[in-house]
DNA sequence: GGATAGGGGACCATTCTGGTCCGGTAAATA
DNA sequence: TATTTACCGGACCAGAATGGTCCCCTATCC
């Protein structure tokens, strides 16, 4: 189905939830889940795998929480899903050298890489700001791309 | 990780296979066991799916075997997808309505499927028969796509 | 010091994935 | 018509991944 984990789910609209605030806020892992509807268990895991992949920063003890350590603005759904799922790489190969065995005689690697690529940048030009916004009009510009001038990192 | 499974990955190096011969080749389960390196029983179980995905036509009994039903040009990499993977969907609201339970007080879901539409495009510019050439010139166009004018089928 | 809240794991049930196997049927050939 | 070839349909299985829970520890606030 080509499909995100519905962990890495969780952890966007957590993320997503916290972007929605104030800029600073710090929530705990009980808000969040009573926030979400999502299992608190779940939740805090969660917050801590995006607390460990330094999107959110974590605050200890009594009145503690997370809150965003970077501006909405300034993360794209590519980290989201790098952070989350370990990479964007839709196949073994396209995560790198040495991932295939058939590395060789495979003459489709060379496309896929662009294939991947095409949907990395996708993915980049999207941040988690816009993620929260409603339905706005500048919300419907054109998400663009072009293999031939691939994202910074090549995953 | 955002991958395709193994199982899509053989089907397309098999379809791919047949793209490279010259059109109408029929060959059998074994021939391709043999072209690709992979055991038999997947390669036939491959072939198999892939004719009832009505990408592969078959022909029983002996001197039998596959061919391709159309031009490896009018074949996308998203209906390859779509035939093996049962659908490009990144997350289950993407794949429709209905599929998440949480689907009234969730605001993330209309950029998810901004993003959908636009990786499903990208994976719509590119043909089996792109995947087969070998790297020319002409195969470093662009890919682009835009998101406000989303593919036939938003699946 | 007590209460709150995150940190780091282990742990487990269930599902998915990758792969095998087998009896049945269709077609070609002799 | 008998034989051989090859697809058809499905059962089956081991192992890995996934989704989710639990517990003990440490840090911080009051």
């Amino acid at each position: 189905m080509l499909r995100i984990s519905k962990l890495t789910d969780y952890g966007i609209v957590l993320l997503a939830r916290f972007a929605a605030e104030p800029p600073g806020t710090t929530l705990n892992a009980r808000e969040m889940s009573e926030a979400t509807g999502l299992p608190l268990p779940v939740v805090s895991k969660m917050l801590k795998t995006l607390a460990g992949a330094e999107l959110l920063r974590s605050q200890r003890g009594a009145k503690g929480g997370y809150h965003l350590m970077r501006a909405p603005e300034a993360v794209t759904v590519a980290e989201l899903l790098d952070a989350l799922e370990g990479g964007v790489a839709l196949m073994d190969c396209t995560a790198g050298p040495g991932h295939c065995e058939q590395e060789q005689n495979c003459n489709v690697r060379e496309p896929w890489q662009r294939i991947n690529r095409a949907v990395l940048g996708a993915l980049e030009t999207v941040t988690l700001a816009e993620l929260v916004q409603p339905n706005t009009p500048s919300n419907l510009i054109d998400i663009q791309l072009r293999a031939d001038a691939p994202p910074s990192d090549a995953r």
